[in-house]
DNA sequence: ATATTTATTGCAATTATGTCGCAATATTAG
DNA sequence: CTAATATTGCGACATAATTGCAATAAATAT
């Protein structure tokens, strides 16, 4: 068994949570894939487990911080939190609907910290959305 | 009648759009006020005018950039945009729901314009959103 | 290993959220 | 004030998300 998936395991365990086939199915529906709207987790599973569950885990992935919801206009898409998966932000073309992952950039991580701290607050999570046309879509 | 009116009747106006008692109404309903859920707003509203009407508004009011979606959590509340009110990123307490509305700071706006740049996006707009403990909650 | 206890799933029904067509009405332009 | 046009309100529809509960799977104790 790999890392990600012991960690997952002991995850669960130490949180009194059965490991089961739906939830290993969920998990590994997100690793290394780009964020995936609702619907379409629903979709990549319906061989292995039904909506309602679907649902359940996400829920239950997101009280333990193991996934995280990203918000692209109105909608949104799961993707697995930075537990499990590198810290990044993304940029989205309004015209294509082209997503891309950004890089960690230190820089921005420390001035969000400055201002989380210059409001008195203990930082726990961050999301960062960016809406522009791409490259591409310029031209 | 104040400024910010004249101006979304400009707006309004110069879009050929008609003025209408339920998009004044909508606006009224979101000005100098905490982001709404839809649902709240069309409750406030619901004397006036009718679901649909607050759908359409809101739909239109967004293309013209006189309010943003702003997400908090898994939901999103909508706002005056940046024309209207002041740019401003927002922190919230995850303990008690406090929402900090915070000053705009032109570091991480540059630093955002920079990102984007690296990517050839031109950015048409952002929003940043900030998840922590409040000095309050800490003690 | 097996039985017992407990948690989880799958299904169907339900609720919540958002959209659409269209006749009635309000707004704008002349 | 009237005609032309845009907007609204309503009901019907579509989609997304949630819930109760019996059947099933997983964890625990033996």
């Amino acid at each position: 068994m790999d890392n990600v998936h012991a960690t997952l395991i002991k995850q669960l365990n130490s949180n009194n949570f059965s490991v089961t086939k739906t939830r290993l199915a969920v998990f590994d529906a997100l690793i290394n894939k780009e964020p995936l709207a609702m619907k379409d987790l629903v979709l990549n599973l319906d061989k292995i487990t039904d909506r309602a569950s679907v649902y359940r885990t996400v829920d239950l992935y997101e009280k333990l911080g193991i996934v995280q919801r990203l918000n692209i206009g109105w909608k949104y898409k799961i993707e697995l939190s930075d537990k499990y998966q590198e810290h990044h932000h993304h940029i989205s073309c309004s015209i294509c609907g082209l997503l891309i992952s950004t890089d960690g950039d230190s820089h921005i991580e420390q001035d969000i910290n400055d201002l989380a701290k210059k409001h008195g607050f203990k930082i726990l999570s961050h999301q960062l959305e960016i809406q522009g046309v791409c490259s591409n879509c310029i031209k």
